[in-house]
DNA sequence: CGGGACATTGATTAAGATCAATTTAAGTGG
DNA sequence: CCACTTAAATTGATCTTAATCAATGTCCCG
């Protein structure tokens, strides 16, 4: 899932989140629960973050949802599981995305998410959430904006897995992974991979041994240069292009 | 996509959609663009509904977002295209299905909605229906519903192109198909599918001639019996089991 | 009663899964 | 700090599934 530039206060993009943040975010009302927007940290304030380990889950399937969470820094793994055990990594969201979503069908949330990394999240309680969209027009709106964006994204995804080959697949991903970072104000051409090859696999629908030969071929044909979790991307037109975007 | 019960007024699935039914429509203020509920039809209900052709687009990729469209009655098929020509089917709504939600997040059409069959739909004005919600909350709440609904079928689609082998793909699509015509009042046993088989593997990130010969394979194994478009399900748990439901 | 789109079936090929074995790096405890 | 443990990543050999190529059948519609 991409960040909806138009949701976190612009500022906020410009530097890491820290206790004082608050102050300049929109939501800022929204998670502290004060019906009253642009109101100071307060003990709340602290009650309103939670800081997320690696492997720790945010929220699993089956969980009540009780609240949205606006990850603001670290990346997780969204994660399906049907009755038969089939795994499924519907997205890897990265800072700036709302998570728990899906959620909002039934009340129940859908899917597990984990933190990749020690995350950040805002939690949003989502009855007081839901009262202030009630009251906020706008905010209401933007909801709809992210859930659109995620059904736009989740049919990229399916364009992936239904009509193109696995190198194919694996060039859309790093191009997506490239321009997210671009888009969060990282290097497009050299980042990190916060997820396990597993994992990349399950999202992909292909193989451990499939990702690594596919990024092998990558490699041997000069478009990127891979080393463990480390990703440098060398021709980023050819990638582009191989991955149909 | 399946319906969503809470949307329609009840009284409105148990016959099939005609002129006089406005009247008994939760909708009708929203779609006859008048502010105050629970009004008669007018001259402008005329304008409100659409007749499509088979074959012919509801709305199509890159168009700017006018209306919604409540699929009254008829099915129809929802096409991704990307820059590169790939193609892929995102769903095959029926009767009940809101249809256009994609265009929320740029006010743009991602997709090609296109009638399978000569069908109905109300159409939305997209600034009054969103006026609506702005005074009305809970229809304001089941618009989110509605899209966290397509969040979890893309879901769903997802592990099926994701984790599953042809042969549990097809399965998988005729179960849901099952369902989704028990729950609009057919028999989940017998029904005529109204898509090509074209379609059908475009759905299913395969090719014709794969999902012939696994349909060929499951009258084999006696869990369908199945001529053209037509279709009679043997053995429902059979196929449930094999689709991983 | 053709014509054309759609569906089916067969033969062959190729992409990717599976099975198997190392290699590498990141921790961990002494 | 270093040996040891273990999860993750990589590479190779073989096998299976589904794609591709090709032909034929069938139904619907004008």
């Amino acid at each position: 899932m991409e960040t909806i530039s138009a949701f976190p206060h612009p500022a906020a993009r410009q530097r890491a989140a820290a206790p004082g943040d608050c102050d300049i975010c929109l939501l800022s009302h929204v998670c502290h629960s004060v019906p009253d927007a642009g109101s100071l940290p307060t003990a709340a304030t602290l009650r309103a973050r939670r800081i997320v380990h690696q492997g720790d889950a945010i929220y699993r399937t089956g969980d009540t949802l009780r609240n949205l969470y606006w990850l603001r820094s670290g990346s997780v793994k969204i994660r399906a599981t049907n009755p038969f055990g089939l795994e499924q990594i519907i997205a890897f969201p990265v800072a700036g995305t709302i998570l728990g979503l899906d959620a909002i069908e039934a009340g129940t949330h859908t899917s597990d998410a984990i933190a990749l990394e020690d995350s950040l999240v805002c939690i949003l309680p989502f009855p007081e959430f839901m009262g202030n969209c009630r009251r906020d027009f706008t905010a209401a709106q933007l909801i709809n904006q992210m859930m659109a964006h995620d059904i736009n994204e989740l049919g990229r995804l399916l364009m992936s897995l239904g009509c193109m080959t696995a190198e194919e697949r694996v060039a859309d991903f790093l191009m997506g992974m490239s321009e997210r970072m671009a888009a969060n104000g990282y290097s497009p051409r050299e980042f990190v991979l916060k997820m396990t090859r597993e994992d990349i696999a399950k999202h992909l629908g292909m193989t451990v041994e499939t990702v690594c030969r596919t990024l092998a071929r990558l490699q041997a044909a000069a478009l990127i240069r891979v080393n463990r979790r480390r990703l440098e991307i060398h021709n980023i037109e050819a990638l582009r292009n191989m991955g149909h975007r």
